[in-house]
DNA sequence: CCGCCTCGAGTTCT
DNA sequence: CTCGAGGCGG
């Protein structure tokens, strides 16, 4: 095939795809690329066309806007086609493109308006003799939908505006449903059982165009007005940033963060500042609009094809995008739990390579009807963390496979169970090498023992190597063994040893933590060593003594005593503790604590937690908790409806605290432990 | 028994 | 950050 044609059978791939994806996004609302991607194929489009002038044909994606309006809302011509913009990604992009505008400008001196790209609908108000004739939607540029009505619901539409404004004229806006409103409006739906919208953008879309302008009326949508169209009858500014000043004294909703820069750094800076702060923006925007702010200018630099000269897009970095799920991989959790992650062809989401997402448990997957060798859609959460949001149905060739969790763990072999009730698959092997490597990599963890210089690399170094085989075998190692190893130098070796030995007198809590007991978290550790002094004491306690604790219930008290029984764990704190590993509770530690040698009692209601929690709390910061008043007492809390203690406390000379003086004193001491 | 809240466990990437 | 589970109050 001769280079012309393959040309030829590209564009017409490529149109044919951009025509299939205008649809999706346009008319059903409903796209399966992302934005990104979308631009990427209009891009190479644009760029096989520039080059093959020839090739053009009327009815190519570029030579066009939009897709045609849907029928049922009557038809507006647009007297002035709304256009789209050109796009930009990097700096070298907006480079560029201010490069060619000043080259058109003879060099004169060029200001910019940069405003967010606010992710709604583009939509066109007409003022006549000052009210609102017609609200129309975009469309394809040139004819959209009549949806007057249903714009009329938008609080900040003005009805009306002053008699100074022109006589006829046109503004343009984007109306949006901020973030806020979108979730609450999504929580209602899943309420009532209604499908969900996929994302702000599309809920306005939806909310604009029910045929029930009651329905839109319900909707929290605003609008953000960006530009005149036409006017009639008066002159208008001729900078657009006195446009938009002017708008607003007209009463229309302009976005506050529009900013007036004069240099082309200053765009960027701009730019750059709303990357960062995009997730603080309480509506979605995809990026910044800058246009030039002459508008004498404007009309100098005029337009190529349908996109105008004098402003550009440029967009921030995708946060979501569309890859292939290539095999389903599985951890073994420290406690045996069969964790499923995802293999992703590698795509760039955010300005990050995505290559792994994690994938829950094997209910989460087929829920999603996630399957091996889809196509997926994946994002990063809450800035970080990505997650894969749905698979691409549609692209799918019949191939993909369906995923079971293995019925044997693919690190030991041992067979695998799914308890009655519970999400996760679990190996039963307690001495899976995966779990047991899992359980080193916590005990050394930062917020457990902490130890300097063996974090999760080296663990696995050692482990491997033979030199422990749990975390007792920790602090039998020795120099040579160190020195034996690849790539452990002299320094790194003394210093291993040197935080192996710090570690060993770490607090009570972070000990009992590190050991890793199923269901104990640093919160519950802490808890515990407010009852029990040392680790003997807790490896002795009764399921039924423990859940006196509260929010000790039977799981954890089970899971803890379980813990205790079991020989290789017995042995684990047998070598901690010929180690000199301290394992109970610093005597210094208790008498530094706050409230220590002092005797408290409460009497009547505690309106901020059961008297119990109340006591334990006590305890735990170094006091006691008694039940009747005695000399001893040093302080009666007293509640609501106190009893007959108080007047003992009175006879007494008793110090008594109220309720909130209590709280007060319990925060003092718990901001002193810190 | 159900809903609410808090905690635990596992996770990605720079 | 997310999902699941445990604990607890109504």
């Amino acid at each position: 095939m001769g280079y012309i044609n393959k040309v030829k059978k590209r564009i017409a791939e490529v149109r044919e795809a951009i025509n299939y994806h205008n649809y999706r996004y346009y008319v059903l609302d409903s796209p399966e690329i992302s934005d990104a991607e979308y631009d990427e194929l209009m891009r190479e489009l644009k760029q096989l066309e520039d080059a093959n002038l020839d090739l053009i044909t009327p009815d190519s994606p570029t030579q066009r806007v939009g897709a045609a309006p849907v029928e049922a809302f009557g038809v507006v011509e647009h007297p002035q086609p709304l256009l789209s913009l050109a796009n930009a990604f990097s700096d070298e992009e907006l480079e560029a493109w201010y490069r060619r505008i000043s080259n058109l400008l003879g060099g004169r001196n060029i200001d910019f308006v940069c405003e967010l790209k606010i992710d709604g609908l583009a939509v066109a108000l007409t003022y006549v003799n000052g009210l609102l004739e017609v609200g129309a939607t975009r469309g394809d540029g040139y004819r959209g939908e009549n949806i007057t009505q249903n714009l009329r619901t938008v609080k900040s539409i003005p009805l009306s505006v002053p008699k100074e404004a022109p006589p006829r004229f046109e503004v343009r806006g984007e109306v949006y449903l901020p973030k806020t409103g979108f979730k609450k409006l999504n929580e209602e739906r899943a309420k009532e059982g209604l499908p969900l919208f996929a994302n702000p953008r599309n809920a306005a879309a939806g909310s604009v165009r029910q045929l029930d302008s009651r329905i839109t009326a319900q909707r929290p949508l605003d609008i953000f007005v960006y530009g005149l169209g036409w006017a009639e009858g008066k002159t208008a500014p001729d900078k657009h940033w006195e446009i938009m000043q002017y708008l607003k004294s007209l009463g229309f909703k302009i976005n506050p963060n529009i900013a007036l820069c004069q240099t082309i750094d200053e765009v960027k800076k701009y730019y750059a500042k709303w990357v960062k702060e995009e997730e603080t923006i309480p509506y979605e925007a995809d990026g910044v609009v800058v246009k030039i702010n002459s508008i004498p200018f404007q009309e100098e630099l005029g337009y190529v094809g349908r996109e105008p000269r004098w402003a550009i897009a440029y967009k921030f970095p995708a946060v979501q995008g569309t890859t292939r799920l290539l095999e389903i991989g599985i951890n073994v959790g420290r406690t045996g739990s069969l964790n499923p992650y995802a293999i992703l062809e590698p795509v760039q989401v955010g300005g990050v390579t995505i290559s792994h997402a994690a994938l829950h448990n094997e209910e989460d997957i087929h829920r999603k009807d996630i399957r091996i060798g889809d196509w997926v859609v994946i994002q990063r959460a809450g800035e970080v963390i990505p997650e894969i949001v749905e698979p691409i149905v549609s692209r799918r060739t019949g191939k993909e496979k369906i995923f079971h969790m293995p019925k044997t763990c693919p690190v030991c072999g041992a067979e695998v169970i799914k308890p009655e009730g519970e999400a996760m698959h679990r190996c039963t092997n307690a001495a899976c090498p995966a779990q047991a490597l899992e359980r080193i990599k916590h005990f050394v963890s930062l917020g457990a023992m902490d130890i300097e210089g063996i974090g999760e690399k080296m663990s696995q170094v050692l482990f491997e190597a033979g030199l422990i085989k749990d975390a007792g075998d920790l602090y039998y190692l020795t120099k040579d063994q160190l020195l034996s190893l690849e790539r452990t130098a002299d320094k790194s070796v003394s210093n291993m040893l040197s935080s192996i030995e710090k570690s060993k007198d770490r607090p009570l809590s972070r000990v009992i933590f590190a050991l890793g007991i199923p269901g104990i978290g640093d919160e519950t550790a802490e808890l515990l060593t407010g009852h029990y002094t040392s680790l003997d004491e807790l490896s002795r306690a009764t399921p039924e003594k423990l859940q006196e604790i509260p929010s000790i219930g039977p799981k954890i008290a089970d899971s803890i005593v379980a813990f205790f029984r079991q020989e290789q764990n017995k042995r684990i704190i047998d070598k901690l503790r010929k180690a000199d590993v301290r394992l109970e509770a610093e005597k210094a530690e208790a008498k530094e604590l706050p409230l220590a040698g002092l005797e408290f009692v409460i009497t009547g209601r505690l309106e901020a937690f059961p008297r119990p929690e109340a006591e334990a709390k006590i305890k735990a910061l170094g006091g006691k908790a008694g039940s009747d008043v005695t000399r001893k007492t040093t302080h009666l809390v007293v509640g609501e409806d106190p009893g007959s203690k108080l007047a003992r406390a009175q006879e007494l000379g008793t110090k008594t605290l109220t309720e909130s003086e209590f709280l007060e004193l319990l925060k003092q001491s718990e901001n002193k432990l810190k």
